[in-house]
DNA sequence: TATTTTTTTGAACAGTTGTCGAAACCTGAT
DNA sequence: ATCAGGTTTCGACAACTGTTCAAAAAAATA
């Protein structure tokens, strides 16, 4: 396992450059070459390496998987233990978004960018990512429902899966379209501002789901509006 | 401008078949020869009828944008005639969403398809397609913020454009990612079920953007939610 | 029917793709 | 200095990409 060639880590560079490349323009649209090039390396080297092009995404999911993961869950834990349910809630849904944004650990600003990578991924549905992909955040997405359900006694479950997803959805859209949100504010807002994107995900999130808890009528919420 | 060929009409063919598999799998990952096997056509008919791969997705979008953007701001005028200013957001929300699943007039079944489609390119940001995207939804967009920020008065535009953005967001992952609200919610919910899609967006959102009205301070809201 | 126009076909093109294997290279231990 | 190991490079491969074009076919027009 002895250290060879010019680059200090010939793998983790070829990782780096990959991971940058695939999400930017997603996975299939990607070729060897450029990632290659990118790392300074021969194309040879990849396959060397990884084996297959399949074999380069699932490194990069292997080495961001389990620490994201493992800070989302330790978050959530700290915050199920905060007695007031809508600040509980809050520190929930910061606890799944925080970890998306911001790096986990040592890889430095890696976190916005694996979650964009998953986000053009899960649109992309390539076969061959289907496969990588798989389920690998699922048990922690259903740990997060749990959490959120002890927030809002009393609502239904499908209603907590649904916005849930939507605020997955929220999130990957803000990665993927920044640009718009800057644009249709007209410059007001900044789509780029990740510590904003949090805030703002987590408090629509937050107005989203605590709606459930005490589910008021159209017209008591049109009453209450008025009254104003 | 005869029509000719054994088909009805061979135009309409190719996109039919064009529109969907881009749906499926985006626009770069599709061959045009996968196109032409599809419409039962020779691959030099695609060229022939469209110049270019990008002049198929560009027809795909002419045949939808119009109608749809039609559409919705006929919602929309209608919904801003509603007193109730709760119920109006109601019904500006399902002039939003509603078209984006159902069809328009007369292309069958073609509303969603059309959307994921959007959603799928969205995230590949392939140059040659951004071109094609480029602003077709951005003023009927604008028009749809606006009729908002009429039901919130006081809130501001800034936090109006990010939850619009969400509800886009949300809209764009449920059509991409429907199983997976399924498989989180055990089967309880089906996430291919585009009339609860519908319910499920229009209602989270009504209370992500309700909640901007009377932005209550979160002891406040965790009091209510004690109280309850 | 004969002529003209539109459409479809099949083949070819230059370029790119992922993958593979043999040779060259470098490094550290013997 | 020799050897063995992992690593990198180079070249090639078959398959596939979008695009083009002349010829054939079909349809429309006369």
């Amino acid at each position: 396992m002895a250290k060879a060639g010019r680059e200090i880590d010939s793998r983790t560079a070829i990782l780096d450059a990959a991971e940058e490349l695939f999400s930017q323009h997603g996975f299939g649209a990607v070729a060897l070459r450029e990632i290659a090039r990118a790392a300074d390396l021969n194309v040879g080297s990849l396959t060397y390496h990884f084996g297959d092009k399949a074999g380069i995404l699932s490194a990069i999911y292997e080495r961001h998987t389990r620490p994201m993961n493992a800070r989302r869950l330790e978050l959530i834990s700290e915050a199920t233990r905060i007695e007031d349910r809508s600040a509980r809630l809050t520190a929930i849904l910061r606890a799944y978004v925080v970890p998306a944004f911001r790096s986990s650990d040592d890889l430095v600003g890696g976190g916005a960018r694996f979650t964009r990578l998953r986000a053009i991924l899960s649109a992309e549905g390539s076969e061959q990512a289907k496969l990588i992909i798989a389920d690998a955040f699922d048990a922690t997405t259903r740990a997060f429902i749990d959490a959120i359900a002890d927030c809002v006694p009393g609502s239904k479950r499908d209603d907590i899966v649904w916005r849930s997803q939507f605020l997955l959805g929220s999130l990957y859209y803000t990665l993927i379209n920044p640009e718009r949100i800057s644009r249709l504010s007209d410059g007001a807002a900044d789509g780029f501002d990740h510590d904003e994107a949090i805030r703002q995900i987590v408090e629509a999130s937050h107005a989203s789901l605590w709606a459930l808890a005490r589910p008021l009528s159209k017209g008591q919420l049109a009453q209450a509006a008025r009254s104003s």
